[in-house]
DNA sequence: CATGAATGAGCCTTCATTCAT
DNA sequence: AATGAATGAAGGCTCATTCAT
């Protein structure tokens, strides 16, 4: 008996958009490619989805699920004190997933829906920065604080071109970390 | 003397391209939306610029001219000590410039030749910020990564969404500074 | 049994781009102009075809195809003397074809693709010119010159507009062919 | 004292669109073009020609007058038998103005005040060819048709590609020659 | 005389979308 | 469930033409 995991072909064009947006923003979605991509006649789209702007709509849903929850995922789910799992944050290795959500990040400036999402992602990861900070400092507003710093570096580091210096990017974090957690 | 802009001169072409790129990212610098805000034909385009390639370089020239300067004309110009310019620095307001900067960074992902130009104004940014904390700190290594720290932190900060706590980002910011000029 | 031809198929396209070069030359086969003579919309041509140049060459293949093998089939299938088949030649009549290809003949001036492409053609001709003339005259060098006496007569008579003598153009040649075939 | 063979501006415009002309038909003759060759503003054109037709106009009214007398005068200047001028006729090098022709004489096949013109020009070359062969031979109708031939064939052999046999054009024509001049 | 600037029509090409099969 | 074919709205670019200076 065949497993639920074959592709369906509805997710294999999600996955085909989440690969065109990473690369080439929202307007690097285009059914023409996708459909090329897939081997698929781009008529056939039509079928899955109703237009354009509901595949984008349904790729969004698909990476805010996978996505809100994946730094908390990844980090919470071991043992280990609260500054460990600060630690071992700052050591994710950059993956595909964090071109998608570059390419959404700037979307969202033109986009008040993505805005909407993005946010909610934010607060969300941000809730557990604070839970973890909190476990280490007693004053809320200190763990807010060094949550957001915590946060804006990650991301702001992924942004930053200028490594030619021949220090890498992680050696840097390590030193935030390090003066983060005190 | 010259009077100048009697017609709508290039320059005008270049400001209206800047504000099209913070808006919609370089797929939305369109020679036809760019003139009807002009009040001008797109065909007049062409006689100021070869092709709209030719206006995104000249844009990025522009840009990367008044830019790579910015933070350390405002910042430096001014007397202080570092600790006081490193302040001002977090402070500085919004301005269209940072939609600019935005757009140009997420493009930069997608085209070597804006990453490369990208590369160049971060590597003069962080020199400047080298120079400042390695008046504070004596370790020329510490020195470099606060100041990639500070980096991180000043373009991380402008793509986090989550403000809606009642908190603004400047407070948090400058929490960061206490921590970072210690 | 297959249909056939149910929309308007490659092959149309084609045909209307030979009668567009008959008429105005390379620069006469436009896209637009073409899909408004066969009541389609110029969006659906790029389904055919890749470009308006690949339309341009399937065009000369097409023509290329027919071409070669036009003077000599009509001719050299039916039965008679080399003198009887040579006589035929200079009496077919002007079809379409002919101005086809007295246009591409002024295109290869300016397109060495092209230009290749009229080589090929002429060398058949002549050839088949020559074999003609080699059945009528022993001396090889006396049919090579008489073949290319004939052939440049064929085309330039195309190309003399001096007929309102009340003369025709045929009549010349059948003296013209008298002489050669003496 | 300055002779008047300097070059109007009017007759540098006409110059160089018999050179487009030449090389690229009457659609190869731009405005913008030529004005870029004589290293002029497009804008200036209009001072010395009404629009584009008239440049045209004039070009081809430059081009009869000096084609016309072309075949005549280079060869009937001189002294010699009608066989010895037919015989130079047809060692003629070819010269730039060919181009021009072999252009006005595609040309003609899509305008007809172009065609009229050719009319003109082929009427009074076929009468000097007449006149010539006249000399040669006493029936008129025979004399007719040589001439005919011997245009059609210095007009024909200028179109044929087919060179790469080694045998080179004048030789083929020296040959017709002897045949027309038996 | 001529230039700098602009207009507008025309053409090529792309792409989301539709639709009959 | 999908394809082949077509539509139509953009958008880029070229070029003849115009016009103020």
């Amino acid at each position: 008996m065949s497993m639920g995991n074959v592709r369906t072909p509805r997710g294999a064009w999600i996955e085909a958009a989440l690969e065109a947006l990473a690369a080439g923003g929202p307007d690097g979605v285009r059914v023409e490619a996708l459909a090329a991509g897939l081997g698929v006649s781009k008529g056939g789209f039509y079928w899955h989805f109703s237009d354009r702007g509901a595949l984008l709509e349904e790729t969004l849903d698909s990476w805010e699920q996978a996505g809100t929850e994946d730094v908390i995922a990844r980090i919470d789910g071991r043992p280990g004190d609260p500054r460990a799992k600060l630690r071992e944050l700052f050591e994710l290795a950059p993956t595909a997933d964090f071109a998608v959500e570059l390419a959404i990040r700037d979307w969202s400036r033109r986009d008040e829906r993505v805005a909407a999402r993005l946010r909610r992602i934010d607060n969300r990861r941000m809730a557990f920065l604070r839970s973890l900070f909190g476990e280490i400092s007693a004053d809320a507003q200190e763990a807010d604080a060094r949550a957001m710093l915590t946060y804006s570096l990650l991301i702001g580091s992924w942004f930053i071109a200028a490594r030619d210096d021949g220090r890498t990017r992680s050696e840097m974090l390590g030193l935030a970390v390090d003066r983060l957690l005190d």
